[in-house]
DNA sequence: TATGAATGAGTTTTCATTCAT
DNA sequence: AATGAATGAAAACTCATTCAT
């Protein structure tokens, strides 16, 4: 019975697809949910069922597609930073002088974090409980070696005087992260381009 | 027997003033115990009893002296808060121009935090979770205030050129802030000195 | 109609029985299987996911055949107590002598539960559990009877002497448990046929 | 002031001595309503909470004095078997003869889980789970060689003839076993005195 | 009939807070 | 005033059972 026999396989097979693909947008789901209430409450002070709650499941199913509450969180981070990794390369494309790169970097993260505020919550509280701390100051790591290269690039062209990178690199990570902040609180009253009008122009100003 | 109700009123007195003192001695013991445990561990992750342990005295002991462990954490801030006020204000008499008020400002508040590392951290950690943000966010707000006003004085002065003041004080709290983690992690390989001489640099080239 | 009726009625008649027997095969498939994970975890460490899984068929499943993971457990002993006592009797059936049967009895059984190793392993911790005390104990006191009954007989026929039968039933029982139960731990270094030349030899020692 | 600090010295150990032996109280006390409780429904089938309730505490305070509920399970193995053993000891220091000392342990062991039969429903289930198992083959083990070396010691007598003594412990332990599961189970008519007596003459008939 | 995703009651353990001593 | 034993609410996680597909 080959037809048949093809048939049901090809059938089955899109049953895996189908179920593959509702359970991704189910862990999105969550993943979308944690997000909001790790940021709401703080990760230490949401119960795994206050993340169900949100995702509008119940408690034991967070459990079919996480292992803890922990790996939700871990899950929720590497989402949003692939994201805005994807979204910063994307946008620095079309960027040529140190200052319009600058302007795009500093814009471009401000924007998103402004459209995920609460997971940059999550991750400035998460972020420096112990267990996450190594885990955090990677990812800001790779970020301030962006802006260095940014900026060194800057200094190989001319467009920059010769100047030591690495600080500049820190201390735009620390404008970005306090305003981020303060956006999330409603308390920036200025616009994202603004902001990164300001930082660009503080940091490249070490350099003339 | 007014001879005897005297004396025994003058003792009362006494004893009552000792007894306050015992008790603000002990607050202060347990303070003190709080911000070295708090901060090695974060405010959730450690037990009530850690904290009386490292004061010495019984778990029971504590609630004799505050409510709750938060009513603990925030003693400490509190404490630790007016320290740091009086230590800059008194810093700040033997400064003049603006340029050299900014780098008192922002050393000493690095020499303070580097010595109370654990409690910067402590706070950046504890001070983000919701029902301590309004507290921190008006403890960072006096900050900002103090860093304006020593900007504005400098316009006055004609030291400065005028320029809108509010986002720089802000700036240079970010960046206190980053250098400071940095600092407690071990991360920033800068001296204190030059730290607070970077931050005062890009902070005053904005009103050149 | 009543041609069609009566070839409709056969036809289903016929669909009825085959789905029993459908139904029946399912039924000794998930037995089995529930044999071979219950007894390798016991009873409350197995998860009714394991007995499906080891029958190839999927956990809701089960409950179209059984009520609960308890009526499972049911059904297994029950029929793992009927195929022995089958076995039994038809290799009785070839032993006349009184210490002939009861070497046969002993070695059936030990053979039986030596084959079924894990099998004996669950009854002997799940069956201790409260709410199946009685059902073991019965299907123990039936083994009892029997041997009492082949006492009896050889008492009868004269080739054991006049003496109380109970506690030597009782006592046979216990010894085949021991050694049935180390020989699944792997701790009994005998084999079958000397153990129950063992376990005869004592018994029948008390009829001398 | 070397009065006072001997007075308040001696009253510091006083009451650690109290508090000592008060601590060991409850230890015993939870151990106590452990056996009862477990032995009543199986380790598995027990929740934590029960004996609390039964020790007539609340949950919490188990933890004060066991780690986890598993360790309650060992404490109270570990201390009913230390006091078999004295026991056992003990009464066989008046026996001589093989027949005699056999007589006195398995009376003295049958005694003991009779007054403390919750208890061996306890070993007897839960020894079985996997986990437990090594601990519970040890301790059976052990009384085994014990038998071993009362008949060895017969034999070197010449109260017994020269056999294999291996066997003969085993079953000896496998008879004691059932007897006392029966009496726990109110299912044994005879007095233990009876019960020694028989599995005795089993045991020793094998050596004539 | 068969599936397996979803449920939520139930389990162990922790720890802020109380209170008898 | 000081203690620390006791409490019980709360949290993470498991799994027997149900039910939409």
């Amino acid at each position: 019975m080959p037809a048949v026999t093809k048939t049901s396989r090809t059938s089955s097979r899109l049953r895996l697809r189908r179920r593959r693909e509702r359970a991704d947008l189910r862990r999105s789901e969550i993943i979308t949910a944690a997000l909001t209430v790790f940021a709401k409450h703080g990760f230490a002070n949401t119960r795994a069922e206050d993340v169900a709650e949100q995702a509008g499941i119940a408690k034991g199913t967070l459990y079919l597609y996480f292992d803890s509450k922990e790996a939700i969180y871990e899950a929720a981070l590497e989402y949003a930073m692939t994201q805005l990794r994807e979204l910063v390369s994307e946008r620095l494309q079309s960027a040529t002088t140190a200052a319009e790169r600058m302007r795009v970097f500093v814009g471009t993260r401000m924007e998103f974090w402004s459209a995920q505020g609460e997971l940059y919550q999550m991750i400035m509280t998460v972020g420096r409980e112990k267990h996450q701390k190594k885990r955090t100051a990677k990812i800001i790591r790779e970020s301030v070696d962006q802006i260095n290269l940014l900026l060194r690039e800057g200094i190989e062209r001319g467009e920059l005087r010769e100047r030591p990178v690495e600080m500049v690199g820190w201390a735009v990570m620390d404008l970005i992260r306090g305003m981020n902040e303060r956006r999330v609180d409603g308390a920036q009253p200025t616009t994202i381009a603004q902001d990164a009008e300001f930082i660009t122009g503080i940091a490249l100003s070490y350099f003339r």
